[in-house]
RNA sequence: GGGCGCGUAGCUCAGUGGGAGAGCACUACGUUGACAUCGUAGGGGUCGCUGGUUCAAUCCCAGCCGCGCCCACCA
């Protein structure tokens, strides 16, 4: 006999070791492959409740398609995760007090690295064992392979795609404005980056022209009446960012601009530094300055600002780095007076410089060198000040780029970075979704997908890290690039160049993470190398995932599976949505409001969190978890599972001899066709990807109708004496259950394969068959009638908790009306309604008895004699109340019929379907009325 | 500025061109040998507002109001 509760603490263990044990998650058999990659988890991470929904939702489909027969490869591993990897350690020997990375060099610090990823990595695998997960994990992978050498697949597969990429153009090395995170000391991707509105000034100043020249400043109105006029011997600009003064190549205004046109080509002077040293800059014209806007002039800094990049490369104005690499003011090279002259002299010389970037002169005055840029803000600005040449300071909220690692604020920086071209990556993968051949679900994804996609910029690929792919291209003397898989096949490469052996330095930088996770739907599966596997599971049947990571990561998967395979990656993309608090809130670390998911499975188990996620994830909205739910859907297990003991006590179990299609007891046949329509249910849900809808169908198929109404329709038959009517019974009873524990499996594996076990159904659950839609199972008399009986039942409980009738008193029932079937109905439930409904007796009479409470069930009339609790003037009014609700839906419907527009036009279901609508309604009036009647003769 | 989405019962949310739903919460009653992690019954909504399309709108369309998210270069 089962215990009063399941112990999932103890259960789920043994379950999932037995499964994993038995090998039952790795693809078998011969049936068409079904394939999911998982998202690949860093290797830093913990389980949280985004990879909690993610997951159970990989496994219920998973779960699912395995039972259906499919070759099932739920294909898991990890992800390497550059800069989260880095600072886990570095962290870690910082707490240790041990050697900085500088000090200890790369090559020990790498191997520093992997010994934390042997050592103490992948913690989250165990996380996604307990939650349930059926990955199979004999073919775990990692994106750097088991160690990062050169003859690992998961390299080599790294490798070969930059090298490809590379030898046809589309990665390429370049000097451009990239963002730099000034924490980490590396280059970050656009993706990366968060931009964030906070608290800023703009600052106001004046550009004295060069050597003390003046004009005539006027400004007009929209009519063109002159409102301003005066002579000036300056141009204001506004910035946000005093600090990059330093390095602005020029001042530019706006082509029509009338106010500026008399100093348009003349020069102006940085206000900052020693006066002796200035810097003069062209004031130019440029599309990009909006008139409107400040005071119409804007300063232009190639080197530290995108916009200014973009007009300083149109117009070959010089730009300059003014920081170093954790984003103080540059203290290298040349004390700023030589440098300076030179700058001058470049300028001064009219002649366009050779190129219009300049890094390797440093125009920090000595008082601003190695300052932080903040604190150089301050003096720039208080120096200014100072010389009386700030019009003005507006408090302003400005959108500030940070890391959305470092939370440091970004600063863009122009460095050589390698990059691919994106654009042309994004063709093929926009074209796949165009066609339909790869499918957003909910759709309207596709949109989010295709706007990004078709403004792609390069994408920086290229990181200043140690951690990762180190980038596969060596340099030979005077620059030369030979980009090989291996160092071998770039010594080759040199060696033919130069005609004899040379020494290569290779490229320090490592390449993005997302450049390896791009290639997870085949790196996996053992792409470069030759592979059964790949030939079987590419493309993958469906990528689950939720929709922060499209940019990042399926965006980069359909530009890698195109590239490399010639082929998509996945048909279809599931966009779940994202786990929120109670509060709708975004769970985050800063934030505090994080819920545990191995709390949750520790206090309530896995499967009533799978549940709760499932029954949130509706598509389109975020998931809400609260313990609450959690607990309720505990509670649903514990349900089920005092069911299954029910069931077990009266020896319901499985017959193998039993064809439900046979079942002859009316009872029988209507909980098969329920189990069936059930199922059929559940699959179509699945199909769609409507995870609530399923498990909903599930839920409230298992208590609503097995628990709240078979099982109670059972008891009589089981505390019967008909043997034959208890075997159809258990026999159906087990089926139905049977079923349940099926359809529930995906969602709640642990405790519906335990079920499984001690109702003594054969094998393992987790390998049963899913139910097949049987349109032999299905029986609408069966359905019709019990839901005549039921409808009977809730009444005649509804009426005696109304007349306040003791639950322990039975009354007699007096049954009028329902035509000829009724009789019979009650007669062969008589055992049943007597039970639920409370009832002493039930004849059937061609009148309701005097002072009885009557019931009026659809063309029948259904009274009990209770004439002595009942007051007299309430029932009046409960039966008065009736009356006028059938009498108003029976105008309402008349209405509509008398609208000759609505029966001519409306489709003839429509308006056959409120006649018959009518039909009831009067029918049920006229028996309100009779009863009523049968009132008033007291 | 562009895009996506949401406003339905106290709360959280399903849902459909033709009879307003669930879970939780709430109220009353209940320990009838599966289950009090339970049972039975009940109260509760002008489906954001205004127009339009339609025989018919909570649902389709437009506008408005309120809210959320993503992307974006206004110095």
């Amino acid at each position: 006999m089962l215990e009063k509760n399941f112990d999932f603490a103890e259960a789920e263990k043994r379950i999932y070791e037995a499964w994993e044990a038995a090998g039952l998650f790795r693809p078998t058999g011969e049936g068409e492959p079904f394939t999911i990659v998982i998202p690949p988890p860093n290797v830093t991470g913990n389980l949280h409740m985004g990879h909690a929904l993610n997951n159970t939702l990989q496994d219920v489909l998973s779960r699912w398609r395995r039972m259906q027969g499919r070759r099932v490869l739920w294909q898991p591993g990890t992800d390497h995760a550059g800069i989260a990897t880095q600072m886990v350690v570095e962290r870690q020997m910082m707490e240790r007090q041990e050697p900085k990375r500088t000090e200890i060099g790369r090559e020990k610090f790498v191997e520093k690295v992997w010994k934390w990823r042997h050592e103490s990595g992948g913690q989250i695998i165990n996380q996604l064992k307990r939650l349930g997960a059926s990955c199979d994990w004999s073919r775990e992978r990692f994106t750097m392979g088991e160690n990062g050498a050169a003859d690992d697949q998961m390299v080599k597969a790294v490798m070969k795609t930059f090298v490809d990429m590379y030898n046809d153009g589309l990665i390429y090395r370049d000097k451009r404005l990239v963002n730099w995170d000034p924490k980490f000391e590396t280059a970050i991707s656009d993706l990366e980056v968060e931009n964030i509105e906070v608290d800023g000034h703009m600052w106001h100043f004046k550009y004295p022209l060069a050597g003390g020249e003046t004009y005539e400043y006027v400004e007009k109105d929209e009519d063109g009446n002159v409102t301003l006029r005066e002579t000036r011997d300056y141009i204001s600009i506004a910035t946000t960012r005093p600090e990059t003064m330093l390095g602005d190549g020029a001042v530019a205004v706006h082509p029509s601009d009338d106010r500026y046109a008399p100093i348009v080509g003349k020069l102006c002077e940085i206000p900052v530094g020693p006066k002796e040293h200035r810097r003069l800059i062209p004031i130019i014209t440029d599309d990009y300055p909006d008139p409107n806007f400040g005071s119409g002039a804007v300063k232009i800094t190639g080197g530290h600002d995108f916009n200014d990049y973009q007009v300083a490369k149109r117009g070959r104005i010089p730009m300059y780095r003014l920081m170093d690499w954790r984003g103080a003011m540059r203290a290298d090279g040349a004390p700023y007076a030589e440098e300076a002259e030179k700058a001058r002299e470049i300028r001064e010389a009219g002649g366009e410089p050779e190129a219009n970037y300049v890094d390797t002169i440093n125009l920090v005055p000595d008082e601003y060198r190695g300052m932080d840029r903040f604190e150089a803000r301050k003096k720039v600005v208080a120096d200014i000040d100072a010389e009386g040449l700030m019009i003005k300071v507006e408090d302003k909220k400005i959108m500030q780029p940070f890391g959305d690692r470092s939370n440091v604020v970004i600063e863009p920086m122009i460095t050589d970075q390698w990059f691919a071209n994106a654009e042309e990556l994004a063709k093929p993968a926009i074209a796949a979704v165009e066609t339909g051949d790869t499918k957003f679900i909910p759709e309207n994804w596709e949109k989010t997908y295709f706007q990004w996609m078709r403004n792609i910029q390069p994408w920086c690929i290229s990181r200043q890290l140690w951690w990762g792919h180190r980038i596969p291209a060596w340099y030979g003397p005077s620059k030369d690039i030979f980009v090989a898989e291996t160092e071998a096949d770039a010594n080759r490469l040199a060696e033919e160049k130069y005609g004899e052996a040379i020494e290569l330095k290779q490229d320090e930088d490592v390449l993005d993470t997302w450049f390896s996770s791009g290639l997870w739907p085949f790196s996996t599966l053992g792409w470069p190398e030759p592979s059964a596997e790949l030939e079987t599971h590419y493309p993958n049947s469906v990528l689950v995932t939720a929709f922060d990571i499209i940019f990042f990561w399926v965006a980069r998967m359909m530009m890698m599976g195109l590239y490399t395979q010639k082929e998509i990656p996945f048909p279809e993309v599931y966009i779940h949505g994202l786990v929120v608090d109670e509060d709708g809130q975004k769970m985050s670390k800063s934030k505090g409001n994080g819920v545990d998911p191995l709390e949750l499975i520790d206090a309530f188990g896995a499967d009533a969190l799978r549940f709760t996620l499932c029954t949130q994830a509706a598509q389109g909205r975020n998931v809400r978890i609260s313990e609450a739910r959690v607990e309720g859907y505990r509670n649903f297990a514990t349900k089920l599972w005092n069911a299954a003991r029910f069931a077990q006590m009266n020896d319901v179990k499985p017959d193998p001899a039993f064809d439900p299609a046979s079942a002859t007891l009316t009872v029988n046949q209507w909980i098969i066709h329920e189990a069936n329509e059930c199922a059929n249910t559940v699959t179509r849900e699945l199909e769609a990807y409507r995870f609530n809808d399923a498990s909903g169908a599930i839920y409230r198929f298992a208590w609503n109708v097995y628990c709240d109404w078979f099982l109670e329709l059972a008891k009589p038959v089981f505390q019967g004496s008909n043997e034959a009517a208890k075997a159809e019974t258990r026999a159906a009873g087990a089926f139905a259950l049977g079923t349940i524990l099926k359809l529930l499996h995906p969602f709640m594996p642990f405790v519906s394969e335990e079920l499984w076990d001690k109702l003594g159904f054969d094998d393992a659950l987790i390998t049963a068959a899913w139910p097949q839609a049987d349109k032999g199972l299905e029986n609408a008399d069966a359905a019709e009638e019990m839901q005549w009986a039921i409808d009977l039942i809730t009444a005649i409980r509804s009426v005696r908790q109304e007349m306040n009738v003791p639950v322990a008193a039975k009354t007699p029932l007096v049954f009028t009306g329902g035509g000829d079937d009724a009789g019979k109905r009650l007669q062969i439930h008589d055992d049943v309604l007597k039970r639920l409904a409370r009832l002493s007796e039930i004849s059937v009479a061609d009148a309701s008895p005097k002072g009885a409470v009557q019931i009026v069930h659809g063309d029948a009339i259904a009274a009990l004699p209770i004439a002595d609790v009942i007051d007299l003037d309430a029932e009046k009014d409960r039966l008065a109340k009736e009356r006028a609700k059938a009498e108003k839906e029976i105008a309402v419907i008349d209405k509509k019929l008398g609208n000759e527009k609505f029966v001519e036009r409306a489709p003839a279901a429509v308006v056959e379907e409120q006649r018959s609508r009518r039909d009831g309604y009067v029918a049920e009036l006229e028996k309100l009325k009779a009863a009523i009647a049968r009132l008033e003769d007291l």
